[in-house]
DNA sequence: CAGTGAGCGAGCTTCCGCTTGACTT
């Protein structure tokens, strides 16, 4: 037995850590938190000081059993957990539950799994910090407090099973008030000029020139005015200014900017990410994927620095340590970089060798020089005019780090000058090849991706590298939130060109509104905000959490007292619960149409029980109300009544088919035909609901009966609920509407009766 | 799976932050 058991958070480290500390150190892991606060009644008792109930959670009973015999049989524990407000909480959590006094603790820390950096965390142990701990308390008793008293009151007031907390809250608030941005965006058009000149080398050559006018005009009487002028006018370089210009490589990934590059670069979802990251950690391939820390130990910089010598020389190398700007930072490990700098590539899935080489190439860049450019700026007056135009050129002169690595932006339409500049002097006459004049729309700011709310996010200071992905999961699970394409529209351009002394005008098609996998708020995620917003402002403010986080600082520096400190928001705000629930009406973001063209019944549009609907009429004694749900991407802040109109037009007959009545509707699921009481989606992208008819449904009908049959393997007179089908992971049984398993060895078509029930019988077993 | 759109109303839902596998119909 081991005289020492030393306790980390991740498997994967302990394992890395064990080979360093040799035969008399087992170490294990205690898989993140081991308790949490119970479900019942809050998990704490509000009128004793905010006392936390703790229960060992329930998939860690297990290894929190293991661990105590493990200690028991131990001479001494040492306690490994990270380096932050959790990693105490976690060692004070194993202290009180394998039963060591917190002042006899023996804490450790490190924040590099370096041989050098664990032998000397050995040689300093420390008590746990019960300030920390404490912090950590008050943080966790907060996000309860908040999530399970906020969360009934949308149950009551909105619809049940909605969620709201510190967190998710606001990130479904930024998405809101973007999409109020965007569609209340006033879009204006500005012709915007562009001169190319001729300029003749001292070789004879002829090189272009493009010079862009610094001003933009409203109306096309203007530009055409100023093209006019153009005609007589003469063009003379005013100034030529160049200057060098220096640009700095980004400090190594954080969780979030892997989280956004990996999005831009290769458009991984953040958890996608997150997963791919997983596996190059447990792979021993990178450090640890969750940290919000750009630091990298002398150790790495050192083997950074022999691989930018070995592969690119001396000039590349400008080694440095970075500082984390942002809010909140905990910095418990090291900046996400490779494990062997000396791989500059691993063998593996694609994505995991994509992910791997943009870590690497980060990294590498990280420690390697700036590049050098010139940039030229060329002022050229219009003789006739006040107006100047303006060229701008950029010359890379030393590329640096942005030989390996370029970061990638979220604006999709950047346009840089990087045109090479020929030489000009002042007071020399240009000729004139053309001028151009194109309409240009002002657009209005972007939608968020996902990786680029996890930067926003991270910028207040709300949420942790270990959450932002399952932030984003959950608006999209609670549906507050859908992440989407959308096909966007054609728009017309107009645009006039002067060109030997004559103006022509010209029109040019321009895409508008196209989104890929943006974010977009639902009806029920802007009820939810609008509600929250009204009655707790402050849960919601984007600074709630920089404010708080002020206070659990204090509570860790020993000058707050940590349940004083929740008694003082606790009090106002369940005071503000209780009167909203009593005071405040139902939310359902009705908003009225006005009424029918034809019937003058009044049209609305809400949430209703299943969803966001629209409704013609209202329920009294002689009428009924009808009633159908939004379409997909319809909101209700931005339905017109005509398009409200149009929804009722489904479900419509088509006709009969096997003597019986054919329908088209949309359903929860999308459009269907529905026949015989069955139901059968249509082809998406192929078959519009509004125009399919009577032939083409046949069609769907037959292909999806031959399909059913194809997936059944086998079927038996005496157990008619007894069917083996082929499903999407292949083979299974189908008994009474459960699923029941068949072993990969077992040849599924020579499957009997008795093999079937067996199996169900031993699954039920299991169980 | 998809149709519906009220108030007889059981019992349930929910937070954030640490960690990984389990295992889908």
């Amino acid at each position: 037995m081991a005289e020492n058991l030393v306790i980390v958070e991740s498997p994967a480290k302990a394992k890395t850590i064990e080979k360093f500390l040799g035969k008399d150190y087992l170490v294990k892991s205690s898989y993140g938190h081991i308790r949490d606060l119970a479900k019942k009644e809050f998990g704490i008792n509000i009128k004793k000081n905010y006392e936390p109930h703790y229960i060992i959670s329930p998939d860690k009973k297990k290894i929190v059993a293991e661990l105590k015999k493990l200690a028991q049989e131990s001479a001494q524990v040492w306690l490994a957990s990270d380096e932050d407000r959790e990693g105490e909480a976690i060692s004070w959590h194993l202290a009180e539950v394998l039963g060591i006094p917190p002042e006899k603790a023996k804490r450790i820390v490190f924040h590099e799994i370096t041989k050098e950096a664990i032998l000397k965390a050995i040689q300093n142990p420390r008590p746990i910090d019960q300030n920390l701990v404490n912090a950590q308390q008050a943080r966790r008793v907060l996000d309860r407090l908040v999530g399970f008293e906020l969360s009934p009151v949308l149950w009551k007031k909105v619809k049940p099973s909605l969620s709201a907390g510190r967190v998710q809250s606001v990130a479904v608030r930024l998405l809101v008030e973007r999409e109020r941005e965007v569609l209340n965006f006033n879009t204006v058009p500005v012709y915007r000029v562009v001169a190319v000149f001729e300029v003749a080398g001292s070789d004879g050559k002829i090189t272009e020139l493009k010079a862009e006018l610094d001003k933009k005009f409203n109306t096309r009487e203007e530009t055409m005015a100023f093209l006019e002028s153009c005609k007589v006018a003469e063009f003379v370089v005013e100034g030529v200014e160049t200057k060098p210009v220096k640009k700095s490589p980004s400090p190594p990934f954080t969780t979030s900017t892997l989280q956004q590059e990996a999005s831009r670069k290769y458009g991984f979802s953040v958890s996608q990410t997150m997963t791919i990251a997983q596996k190059l950690y447990e792979g021993g391939k990178i450090t640890y994927m969750r940290t919000d820390s750009v630091n990298l130990s002398d150790l790495a910089i050192g083997t950074t620095k022999k691989a930018i010598l070995k592969e690119f020389g001396e000039k590349y190398l400008k080694t440095r340590q970075y500082k984390t700007k942002s809010r909140g930072a905990q910095e418990a490990h090291e900046a996400i970089r490779p494990t062997y700098m000396e791989h500059s590539e691993i063998a593996g899935p694609a994505n995991e060798k994509k992910l791997y080489e943009l870590i690497w190439k980060r990294t590498i860049a990280s420690q390697m020089s700036e590049a050098l450019l010139e940039k030229t700026t060329v002022n050229i007056r219009i003789s006739n005019r006040k107006e100047t135009l303006v060229a701008t050129g950029e010359v890379l002169l030393f590329d640096g780090f942005m030989r390996v690595y370029r970061e990638s932006t979220d604006d999709e339409n950047g346009e840089n000058g990087s045109e090479l500049i020929p030489p000009l002097k002042q007071g020399q006459a240009l000729n004139m090849e053309s001028i151009e004049a194109m309409q240009r729309f002002s657009h209005a700011p972007a939608r968020y991706t996902e990786a680029s709310l996890v930067k926003k996010l991270e910028e207040l200071g709300i949420g942790r590298p270990s959450t932002f992905a399952p932030t984003i999961s959950t608006i999209q699970t609670r549906e507050y939130v859908v992440k989407e394409d959308r096909q966007g529209t054609i728009r017309t351009l107009d645009g006039l060109k002067l060109k030997d002394g004559k103006i022509t005008g010209f029109i040019k098609n321009e895409k508008t509104g196209f989104e890929k996998s943006k974010l977009f708020p639902t009806d029920i995620g802007i009820v939810v905000n609008d509600f929250l917003t009204e009655h707790f402002g402050n849960i919601v403010d984007f600074n709630f959490t920089a404010s708080v986080e002020e206070e659990f600082d204090e509570i860790a520096d020993g000058k707050m007292v940590w349940y004083e400190m929740i008694h003082r928001f606790y009090k106002p705000f369940h005071e503000q619960v209780d009167l909203t629930q009593k005071t405040s009406s139902r939310s359902s973001g009705e908003r009225s149409l006005g009424n029918h063209p034809e019937t003058g019944e009044p049209v609305v549009v809400k949430i209703g029980r299943y969803g966001p609907m629209a409704q013609i009429g209202i329920a009294n004694e002689d009428t009924k109300p009808r009633f159908a749900r939004l379409a997909k991407g319809q909101l209700i802040e931005t339905i017109t009544i005509e398009e409200a109109i149009k929804l009722f037009a489904l479900p419509r007959s088509i006709g009969d088919f096997e003597d019986a009545a054919v329908t088209v509707g949309i359903g929860r699921f999308g459009p269907y035909i529905r026949h015989k009481s069955a139901f059968y989606s249509l082809k998406k992208g192929v078959d519009d609901p509004m125009t399919v008819d009577l032939d083409r449904a046949m069609v769907i009908i037959i292909e999806k009966r031959t399909a059913d049959l194809m997936r059944v393997i086998k079927e038996f007179d005496e157990e008619p609920e007894l069917k083996v089908l082929n499903g999407r992971f292949g083979p299974y049984i189908s008994f009474k509407k459960k699923n029941f398993k068949i072993p990969k060895t077992t040849d599924p078509a020579t499957l009997s009766l008795e093999d079937c029930k067996a199996l169900i019988a031993k699954s039920s077993n299991d169980k």
